[in-house]
DNA sequence: GCTGTCCATAGTGTTGAACAATTTTTATGT
DNA sequence: ACATAAAAATTGTTCAACACTATGGACAGC
C-alpha cells in the first residue's frame, strides 16, 4: 500500500536490461526515477514492435499492466510526446506515433542536412570515429547472429557517432529524437534482414574513408547512402501501407 | 473542491496572450488543457525573467500559486524540462536552467549550422520571406516603442522564419528549442536597447538580399551576423558574471 | 575552532481514490 | 437505416497520505 513501493517491485518485474544511449554521461544521474524508468520501457517496447504505431494507449489499462499509479503514467506520457514517440489528442488520450511518408521524408531531410556536414568538416582521429567504428563491427556480429534489432540500434548509432563529430551536444540531442522516429518507423517495416543488410558494409567503407583522412569523399559517400535508404524505405513503406 | 474548476478559474486568472510559437497550426487544437496552459505560462515567466536561472522551483509553492495541483504541476515540470527549459535533479526538484558560456557557443554553432544553408538553399518567393520582413518590421515597431522585449521575440521570429525556408518540421521544432534557451540568455543579460538594436538592421539587409534573388549573399552576411552576435552575447555574459 | 555523526524537518516521489468533463458505446424511437 | 438520447468508459484534475531523500543544525570528539 505504501508509496515507492515500486522501486522494489518495479525493478523485479523489470524485463530490459537499459542504460544505452545519452552517450555523454557516465557517473551522473545514477538514480533513475520510476517516471523515467517507465518512459525507457515504453520506448522499448515501442521501439521494438510490441506497441504497434496508432494504437491507443489507455492509461488505466497500462497504469495495471505497469504496476504504476495513473498520475505517474502521465508524467511519462508527458515525456515521451515531447519525444515524438507519442501523440497527444486532448481528452482521447495518447497514441503511438504513426508515420506517414511526409515524415520519413522530412527524417531523411534533416539526415541529410545534419550528418553530412557534420562528417565533412570531421576530424579524422575524433573520439567519434572509433564508436563509429565499434558500432559497424556491433552490426556485423548482430548480423551474424540475425539479430535484426540489434543492427537496427548499431545502424542508428553509427549515424549518431557521425552527428557526435560536429562537437554539438544539442545537434547530438535532436538525433537522438530523430532516431526515436526512425526506429519508429523501422518497426513498421517487415523483412529487416533486406532491410538493414545492405548498409552495414557502406558504413564501414565510409568510416574506412574517414579514418584514411578523406572525409570529403566519406560525406559524398554518405549523401548518396541517405538518399539510396530514403527510397529504400520509402518503397517499402509504400509496399506494406498498401497491403491494408 | 470539484475538478475541472480551473478551466474556468485559470483563464480567470491568466494573465498572458498567448498564441504565437507553432505557425503550421491553426484551427487545429483549440482545445488546451490545464497542464498545456500552465506550461505556457512558466515558459512566459522564465522568458520575462521573473523567474530567473538557478531558482529552485518548490512545487507546493508553485502549485498554490499558480492554483494548480502537484500533480499537475509535475506534467507540466516534464514537458518543461524536455524543451530544456528546467533542469531536472532526482530528489532535490526542478530549477530553471542557466546557461552558460558552453551553452552560448553551443547555440550559437547550431544556428549557424541549421540558418546559414536554409537561408542559402531558400526560394526567394517562399512563404517564409514574407515571415522575415514582417518580423523585422514588427522589431522596428517594437524598438519605436521601447518594448525590448518585443523587440527579443520579433528577432527570434525572423530567425525562426529563416528555418521554415528548409520546410522541414522538425527543424523547426529544434530551432524553437534553441530559440527558447536563446531567449534564457537574453534574460539574463542587462541593457536589452544595447543587446537587439544593432541586429535590426542586419536583419533587414538580410530579407532584402533575399528578396532581391541574393541568397548565396543573404547567407554570407547571415553566417557575419551570427558570429557578431555571439562575440556580442559572450562578452555581455562574460560582463554580467563577473559582476558576481 | 574544526570536523564528523545523528536527528528533525522540509521537500520530492508515488500512490489510490474521488469526481467533473468529454468521448464513445449502446439502446431506442421513427 | 438513421438520427438521438441515455449509459458507460475514459481522460483531466484534485487531494490527502506516506515512503524516501536531502538539508540544516545540535552535539560530541579531536
Amino acid at each position: 500500500m505504501a508509496a515507492r513501493k515500486p522501486q522494489v517491485e518495479g525493478a523485479k518485474s523489470s524485463v530490459l536490461t537499459d542504460g544505452r544511449m545519452q552517450a555523454g554521461s557516465r557517473a551522473t544521474e545514477q538514480v533513475q526515477t520510476l517516471a523515467e524508468t517507465v518512459a525507457a520501457r515504453i520506448r522499448e517496447q515501442v521501439i521494438s514492435g510490441r506497441l504497434t504505431p496508432g494504437s491507443h494507449l489507455s492509461e488505466q489499462t497500462l497504469s495495471e499492466e505497469l504496476q504504476v499509479s495513473r498520475n505517474t503514467l502521465r508524467e511519462v506520457f508527458r515525456m515521451l510526446t515531447k519525444e515524438g514517440l507519442l501523440r497527444y489528442e486532448a481528452n482521447r488520450g495518447v497514441f503511438v506515433s504513426t508515420p506517414s511518408m511526409t515524415t520519413i521524408i522530412d527524417i531523411y531531410r534533416v539526415r541529410r542536412f545534419i550528418e553530412c556536414p557534420a562528417l565533412a568538416h570531421a576530424h579524422p582521429r575524433h573520439p567519434g570515429v572509433t564508436r563509429m567504428r565499434d558500432a559497424v563491427e556491433e552490426a556485423r556480429r548482430c548480423r551474424e547472429a540475425k539479430d535484426w534489432l540489434g543492427v537496427g540500434s548499431a545502424d542508428i548509432a553509427f549515424h549518431a557517432a557521425i552527428v557526435e563529430l560536429s562537437d554539438s551536444p544539442r545537434m547530438a540531442g535532436f538525433y537522438a529524437q530523430i532516431a526515436l522516429e526512425l526506429r519508429l518507423v523501422f518497426g513498421l517495416l517487415k523483412d529487416p534482414e533486406f532491410l538493414h543488410g545492405p548498409f552495414i558494409d557502406q558504413n564501414l567503407e565510409i568510416v574506412t574513408a574517414l579514418e584514411a583522412g578523406n572525409a570529403a569523399g566519406a560525406a559524398e559517400m554518405l549523401e548518396a547512402y541517405l538518399l539510396r535508404a530514403e527510397r529504400f524505405i520509402l518503397g517499402a513503406y509504400a509496399r506494406v501501407t498498401s497491403e491494408t
